[in-house]
RNA sequence: GCCGUCGUAGCUCAGUGGUAGAGCACUUCCAUGGUAAGGAAGGGGUCUCGGGUUCAAAUCCCGACGACGGCUCCA
């Protein structure tokens, strides 16, 4: 254990250096440089320079890790000493480094309150420890010195193996309005074999990345006169979304939601009610009537919309929880650098759903939520992990205090009894309740924010929802916001980058795939038989009988990722049986043989059923 | 919105100032093929759009739009 952790300082402390070294290098390919900061983050390091009037690309970067692997080469020591902060400004101001002023000013003035916030922002290399900030510390190397917090290795020549990766612009300090920089990143590890293992990790994402497969396996489209960010889905994508949706609602309604539907569009006074107007408004897309003056708002959100189907009628407590369960459209009028593929749209399918209860059902609400998200990642593979997210201290949260001890406790409780791997942090809950964050871990390692569940405590008081309590008084109910996929975009996103592609039976646009062997009528007719029988059985089948070779077909099905291909022909149409040929990742039974076309058809139907994804044929 | 890169046929991409190309896909014909590409012929492009430079622009310059990598944002 006590290794572990000196591996990862050391770690640490090598991606520290190798920032260090690639400003050294740049300090030298580029004289006159302004330096920003260079911290460590996830993988690897990154620095951020502004190098007037030139513009680095990766064409740069071969030269660039030459420099940084000379310096390598060279064995610099680290020496590591401390300058007051005044020297420190003086310093910078002579070495012409106005970013670096600009800093030591700042934490002179401010202290740890700038450390803390560069901090926050990944940007720590000059934080310091508490109280107000005296001296800074140094590290020289050869004849480059750069004001940084460490630590380092102790000299340039052990910093493990590195690449740079890319280049990009981003603002200084992080803020939109400061003059942009250009940051470099590199990825650095221990060993070289480390190295490599994660490239060929960027390799297999490259290859899996859901948009390159969504064209490939014709799921999705974007047209440039429909716009960006709103993604069309092709009949085979719009089958993985009914799946999923369909798996998301039944998880739900076994526990007591019920469905319901609202228009797309509402008046604004309803977001000014909510206090979303007045926060979100810039981002809400307006609908004029051109017979009328009225003027509405696209919903970015249902749950307001569904308040108004709580508030139709008075509620006793014994109504109580109220469960509405909707996947609908939101749209939200996102900016558009920052649109992507389908992980961020402008259309967004939110499997949304809000149960409206007393206090002390609260617990057994996030219970069945838990018991769906759970069964749900399970089912498509993912390792979830949940962040509980309270308040904190201050007083910038809604509600009575009382209710949120007691909402905080029912949460944790819940997520205990769900035996859910969770951590649990201050200050992240939302002003109108606390909530649990969920993230699933995909093939690749990576994690990925999926599901919420929320409680609000202000909704429901905004909208004047009330129930009829024991003693006969009105009560706010409170409300559990509640999105197991999230967007169903996003979810895709994930989901189709964690599968590469190959579905499991359940979701797979096309399950089964019959290839004729030959244009002959009674080979036409009993492929499509077979076609009906699966129809019946609801399978999704497709008859290829195109005018190409046998060989041709198959390689089509493999292209398209079908889980199950079957060739019919004389064979076939004599015994009555066939033999599938399975997708290479599907677990199969290692004595399969050929069996009939009923019982192929069944084995398969109840596949889809328990959507697992192995086979019993 | 900001910085950068890119935009050629349905797709993947060649083409750097002189009449627009390949493979796959598509259509037709031949072949009736047994588990990852049978053969031949054919159709298909205002080179994203708009301006400019030039005798001449896919190619050089400016602008718009779109995609991508980041930044900022993400109820």
């Amino acid at each position: 254990m006590a290794n572990n952790h000196n591996q990862s300082d050391n770690l640490h402390a090598m991606r520290h250096s190798l920032a260090h070294i690639l400003a050294t290098a740049l300090t030298r390919l580029y004289p006159g440089i302004k330096l920003g900061v260079g911290p460590v983050v996830e993988k690897g390091f990154y620095y951020d320079v502004d190098i007037a009037g030139q513009q680095l690309s990766e064409d740069d970067f071969g030269r660039i890790q030459a420099e940084m692997q000379k310096i390598i080469d060279e064995n610099q020591s680290f020496e590591r000493f401390t300058m007051s902060i005044d020297k420190a400004i003086a310093w910078a101001g002579q070495n012409n480094q106005p970013y670096k002023e600009e800093l030591l000013n700042d934490l002179r003035r401010a202290g740890t309150t700038v450390a803390k916030e560069l901090n926050k922002d990944e940007m720590g290399t000059f934080a310091v420890g508490d109280g107000k900030v005296e001296e800074v510390s140094f590290y020289r190397n050869g004849d480059f010195t750069d004001l940084c917090r460490g630590p380092h290795v102790e000299s340039t020549g052990k910093v493990g193996a590195f690449r740079l990766i890319r280049v990009s612009g981003a603002y200084w300090r992080g803020k939109e309005g400061n003059p942009q920089m250009q940051r470099v990143y590199g990825v650095g590890f221990a060993t070289d074999k480390e190295l490599r293992q994660y490239l060929a990790m960027l390799e297999e994402a490259k290859k899996r990345d859901h948009r390159k497969l969504g064209q490939e396996l014709d799921l999705f489209v974007f047209s440039d006169l429909v716009g960006s960010g709103l993604p069309l889905f092709t009949p085979r994508g719009t089958v993985l979304r009914e799946e999923v949706m369909r798996y998301s609602n039944e998880l739900r309604q076994r526990f007591g939601f019920q469905k319901v539907s609202i228009p797309h569009i509402t008046k604004q006074e309803l977001y000014e009610k909510s206090g979303h107007w007045a926060k979100f408004g810039g981002e809400l897309f307006l609908v004029k009537s051109q017979e009328t003056s009225d003027r509405f708002v696209i919903k970015p959100m249902s749950c307001p919309h569904h308040t108004q189907i709580f508030a139709s009628q008075a509620r006793s407590y014994r109504d109580l929880p109220i469960r509405y369960l909707e996947t609908t459209a939101v749209y939200r009028d996102e900016k558009t650098g920052e649109l992507g593929g389908l992980s961020r749209v402008r259309s967004i399918t939110q499997d949304d759903s809000h149960a409206f209860c007393r206090q002390d059902q609260i617990e057994g609400e996030i219970n069945n939520l838990l018991a769906a998200a759970t069964q749900l990642y399970q089912s498509v593979g993912m390792q979830l992990r949940v962040r509980l997210s309270y308040r904190d201290s201050s007083d910038a949260y809604l509600g009575s205090p009382e209710l949120w001890v007691s909402a905080q406790q029912q949460l944790k409780a819940a997520v205990e009894a769900n035996n859910l791997d969770y951590f649990e942090e201050e200050g992240e809950a939302a002003f109108y309740g606390p909530k649990i964050d969920f993230m699933a871990t995909d093939a690749l390692g990576r994690e990925h924010q999926v599901a919420t569940v929320q409680l609000d405590f202000v909704m429901p008081q905004r909208f004047e929802l009330s129930y009829t309590n024991e003693q006969g008084s009105a009560q706010s109910p409170i409300m559990v916001h509640c999105a197991l996929l999230g967007s169903i975009e996003r979810f895709l996103s994930v989901y189709i980058e964690h599968t590469a592609g190959k579905f499991p039976v359940w979701v797979a646009p096309e399950q089964i795939r019959l290839i004729t062997v030959n244009q002959e009528e009674k080979t036409i007719s009993f492929a499509q038989v077979i076609a009906e029988k699966a129809f019946d059985l609801g399978l999704r089948v497709h008859v290829d009988n195109n005018n190409e070779s046998v060989g041709k077909k198959i390689r089509n099905a493999e292209l398209m990722k079908v889980p199950y291909s079957i060739v019919i022909g004389e064979k076939e149409i004599e015994t009555g049986e066939v033999v599938p040929r399975v997708r290479k990742d599907i677990e199969v039974n290692p004595n399969h043989e050929a069996r009939t076309v009923e019982e192929f058809l069944k084995t398969v139907a109840n596949e889809a059923k328990s959507r697992v994804n192995k086979t019993s044929l």
